[in-house]
RNA sequence: GCGGGGUUAGCUCAGUGGUAGAGCAGCUGCUUUACACGCAGCGGGUCGGGGGUUCGAAACCCUCACCCCGCACCA
């Protein structure tokens, strides 16, 4: 391999699509056979099926590949199973604009026709994502590739539920429920999103009706005053005295209501402490009439226009229209009193934005707090982790006061429910498989319940739904329960705590037991992406810009927090460090012979320090990589990857073997032992990296000739004792500050690197001496010194320092200083005689002397003697 | 109202008891044969305010201020 082969500038494109079909083509994406080796398994967040990779998507798999990369290399039998989710409402939506596009409706079609049109559509799309992961790199077995709606995952839903319904965990129900107008169906709880805004509250007078008085009540709904069916008071309220009992008359429609006393429902501090009552579109109002056994009066319809029983001249309103006539109207014959600024949250449906309008309706509830007590269990005894823990507090809150979930949806597009109702007797029939007849009449018109289920229904099921349940499938017994979920917080309650409780009730264990929470991308101030502000950054675009190694390292190295902020200044520097790998390399290939690449391992007691040095070093970084992966900190990993590469490996190694390399200094042996520490710390060096950047650490190490046919399948460093050295470590250490130094005033004095001076050090013992005399031609070249001198007496002009014990003496052609220099050492001395004093008051605390650890002490003292030397330094050179 | 999180360099963030960190931005040098997507150097912070615990606090406790996010309520 010759060096001149690598472009000097490192080029992703060029490389990245190639690598990711090879190792499909291979197979590696899949677990292996091997039954000796411990098993790893992950799910996809399943993304929707018609969706495009956004940004979430790609942080989100971004951490799943590096985890499953990482567990791989270290030996694990590892699943990544990836899928995707039929997501009801979003494609029925999707569906639905296309179809309003050409002037169809799937009213007007049907309900076979347009599921066949969805399922077309998805046909198409289907694939889009797909591709997608596959150009971030994720290395998920597509082999095992899962659809929400798949024949397999459709069985486990119908399982689930016929078993929840024969268990009383299902139910059927009349019910307030959460309806959007727009979607036209039901929703739960967690999919309305409240929206803080300003509106107003109208005060209206409601006449008695013996004409003697008027009872005034407020209201940001007017429109629901014609389905009024009573007005409410506190039973303790003076000002109401006697009223309870009495009929009100309502303004507009004419009827009479009774007035009634509800402690429950009126605070008599608010408004006027009179409260008008519509049980058919308030979920106070309906529990208040379930109290006092009010009628309901569904005035508005399911798409929120005012229903027949609103009245003549409201009839086929919408909702709003309707509130803005009726102030009129009201206003005309002088019952509204006042309109007053209001602040309050509107419930507005989380898909589409439309304001929910509560309903009354009969609808499918699990009820939940027999399965969320398990769940809640699971999580306190930590059976499941919650990373970061701080989730636990919120989950347990939301847990422990969980409503039950309304999992009916008047949607065509999804699992439909498999219940069916005898249209003989009314017998209602749960059941696996379609009945033939019914049971209890023997009657064969039977219809299916023509609803579906919520998309997290299916979702809930995932974990082991897609590894073959309820059969004990080879998938299931291997890799359930899976080991780690990651995704995003936002889906905490959506998702991961119904995973915990199916998975618990269905399978006897929790479907994982670790899940990372992680954040949600932002713009760089920390702005959430939104298409009006035009902050959106499109994964696709970066990745063909910068490459996915690039977008995957800044991801990784961001993803702690509970908000990424992604700028795009720093993938560009995570492009660069792609490019300074490929030089790095580049450089390391053109003195890398063949027969090198077959050599027997490195011997260390041949090393050179410096070589000791950073394999020591590497050592560490391997070790402290490991743990964080092992933890889950990302950014930590890819930080200490990135340090130890650009300013450990190629700022400092890379510069001091270049004199050997080049064969400025050293015999012929001493070059082949540089050769192959540079080779092996690259070696290290990428395989370390290449969970996190997986395209370019392939094509490199590709070059270098390693066992393996490829890094994905090469083991993952693990730190070894025979590498570290301390000695190497502090001799190195040394060599660094005294060059460190050097640089320093050969900048204050104004000189330029091609001025040369030479360097007298007076070392204390032989050891030191022999050290300096051998790694001297280190500080001539990278100080750029003319000469080092060991043990010999500087010139008395001479800039003299201490550094980690050894006395150094620059030898400037004259003593310049410049008005800077100047500055700084006051301002250094000054600091230092602060930290002496602070120093010396502990040293001098008879507390601190007893009670800080001897370890803490001894620094003390040691800092003292090196501050004390510094500042004599200092004085001396001014 | 209930719960959670935050406030550290110009910007974005790490840092859970022992000498304040990173990246980016800024400034100054440098065509040093891997890389100018580079190299070397520099400046910049009373760690939101106050109090406490401790020999020692950015970190632990209390308190105040401001910001953010859930959940619930909102006639």
């Amino acid at each position: 391999m010759k060096a001149d082969e690598l472009d000097k500038r490192y080029d992703p494109a060029a490389i990245e699509q190639r690598w990711y079909k090879e190792w499909e083509s291979r197979g590696y994406f899949s677990p292996v056979e091997d039954r000796e080796r411990p098993r790893f398994a992950i799910v996809i967040p399943p993304p929707n099926v018609t969706g495009r990779l956004h940004i979430g998507h790609a942080l989100v798999n971004t951490l799943i590949d590096i985890v499953s990369r990482w567990k791989r290399m270290s030996g694990f039998n590892t699943l990544w199973l990836p899928g995707t989710d039929h997501a009801g409402i979003a494609t029925q939506m999707v569906v639905e604009r296309e179809l309003a596009r050409e002037g169809l409706s799937r009213i007007e079609m049907g309900r076979e026709a347009f599921l066949e049109r969805v399922w077309n559509w998805k046909e198409e799309h289907k694939d889009v994502i797909k591709n997608q992961l596959m150009r971030l790199g994720a290395s998920c077995d597509w082999s095992r590739e899962r659809f929400t709606l798949d024949a397999g995952l459709t069985r486990a839903v119908r399982e689930v539920f016929v078993r929840l319904y024969h268990e009383g965990l299902i139910y059927r129900d009349l019910a307030m429920i959460n309806w959007c107008p727009r979607c036209r169906t039901a929703i739960s709880d967690i999919e309305v999103e409240h929206r803080d805004q300003t509106g107003r509250l109208y005060l209206i007078d409601y006449q008695l009706e013996d004409g003697s008085r008027a009872i005034q009540i407020a209201t940001t709904r007017p429109e629901t005053m014609l389905g009024d069916t009573a007005v409410a008071v506190h039973p303790d309220d003076d000002r109401y005295e006697g009223l309870t009992g009495k009929m009100v008359v309502l303004p507009i429609s004419g009827r009479r209501v009774p007035i009634i006393a509800d402690s429950i429902l009126v605070d008599p501090e608010f408004g006027t402490g009179a409260v008008k009552i519509t049980p058919a579109h308030d979920k106070n109002d309906y529990l208040a009439g379930l109290r006092h056994s009010l009628p309901q009066m569904q005035v508005i319809d399911e798409g929120g226009r005012m229903s027949s029983a609103a009245g003549d001249g409201f009839e086929g309103l919408d909702r709003f229209e309707a509130r803005t006539l009726i102030v009129e109207m009201l206003q005309s014959s002088g019952a509204l009193r006042e309109t007053r600024q209001h602040a309050y949250a509107v419930a507005t449906c989380a898909k589409c934005d439309t304001v929910i309008e509560p309903m009354v309706s009969r609808q499918w509830f699990v009820k939940i707090a027999p399965l969320a007590e398990p769940a809640i269990a699971a999580v306190r005894s930590r059976e499941v982790t919650l990373i970061p823990e701080t989730w636990e507090s919120t989950y347990f809150n939301w847990m422990e006061n969980i409503h039950d979930w309304c999992i009916s949806r008047q949607l065509w597009w999804g699992h439909r429910i498999p219940a069916y109702y005898c249209d003989g007797c009314g017998e209602l029939l749960v059941t696996l498989e379609a009945p033939e007849s019914c049971p209890a009449c023997g009657g064969i018109k039977l219809r299916q319940d023509p609803d579906v289920l919520d998309t997290w229904f299916s979702s809930a099921l995932w974990p082991f739904s897609t590894m073959g349940w309820p059969d004990k499938s080879e998938d299931v017994e291997t890799f359930y329960p899976t080991d780690t979920l990651i995704t995003g917080f936002d889906i905490l309650f959506f998702w991961v705590a119904r995973m915990i409780m199916m998975g618990i009730h269905f399978t006897g264990k929790p479907p994982f037991s670790h899940v990372l929470l992680h954040g949600l991308v932002r713009d760089e101030h920390g702005r959430k992406m939104s298409k009006s502000v035009g902050n959106v950054i499109d994964p696709l675009e970066v990745i063909d810009e910068l490459g996915a190694d690039a977008l995957r390292f800044t991801l990784a190295i961001f993803s702690s927090g509970r908000d990424i902020p992604l700028a795009r200044s720093r993938t560009l520097g995570y492009a660069a460090f792609a490019n300074k790998i490929w030089n790095a390399s580049r450089f390391a290939l053109m003195h890398i012979d063949e027969e090198l690449k077959d050599a027997d391992s490195i011997m260390r007691e041949d090393l050179a320090p410096v070589e000791r040095w950073i394999l020591s070093r590497i050592n560490t970084t391997t070790r402290e990589v490991n743990r964080a992966l092992s933890v889950y900190r990302f950014d930590e990993a890819s930080n200490l990857i990135y340090q130890f590469f650009w300013h450990e490996f190629c700022d400092w190694y890379i510069e001091m073997a270049k004199p050997v390399l080049l064969g400025r200094h050293g015999e012929p042996a001493q070059r082949d032992s540089a050769k192959r520490v540079l080779l092996e710390v690259l070696d290290r060096s990428l395989r370390l990296l290449h969970p996190f950047m997986p395209f370019i650490t392939e094509e490199i190490w590709q070059k270098l000739g390693g066992v393996e046919p490829s890094i994905m399948v090469a083991p993952y460093p693990i730190p070894e004792e025979s590498l570290e050295d301390r000695e190497a470590e502090t001799l190195i250490g040394v060599i660094q500050q005294m060059i460190t130094a050097i640089r320093n005033l050969r900048s204050d004095k104004g000189f330029t690197s091609k001025d040369r001076f030479r360097l007298f050090l007076a070392c204390k013992d032989p050891r030191e001496t022999s050290f300096f005399l051998q790694n001297g031609y280190l500080l001539i070249e990278l100080a750029r010194l003319s000469e080092v001198l060991v043990n010999q007496i500087p010139p008395s002009g001479a800039h003299r320092d201490l550094i980690g014990g050894v006395e150094i003496a620059v030898e400037f052609p004259q003593k310049v200083v410049s008005p800077d220099q100047l500055m700084r050492i006051a301002k250094e001395i000054e600091q230092l005689e602060i930290e002496l004093a602070t120093g010396d008051a502990k040293l001098a605390n008879e507390f601190f002397i007893a009670r800080a650890p001897a370890r803490v002490v001894e620094q003390t003292r040691e800092r003292r003697v090196e501050i004390v030397a510094r500042l004599e330094s200092l004085r001396k050179n001014k």
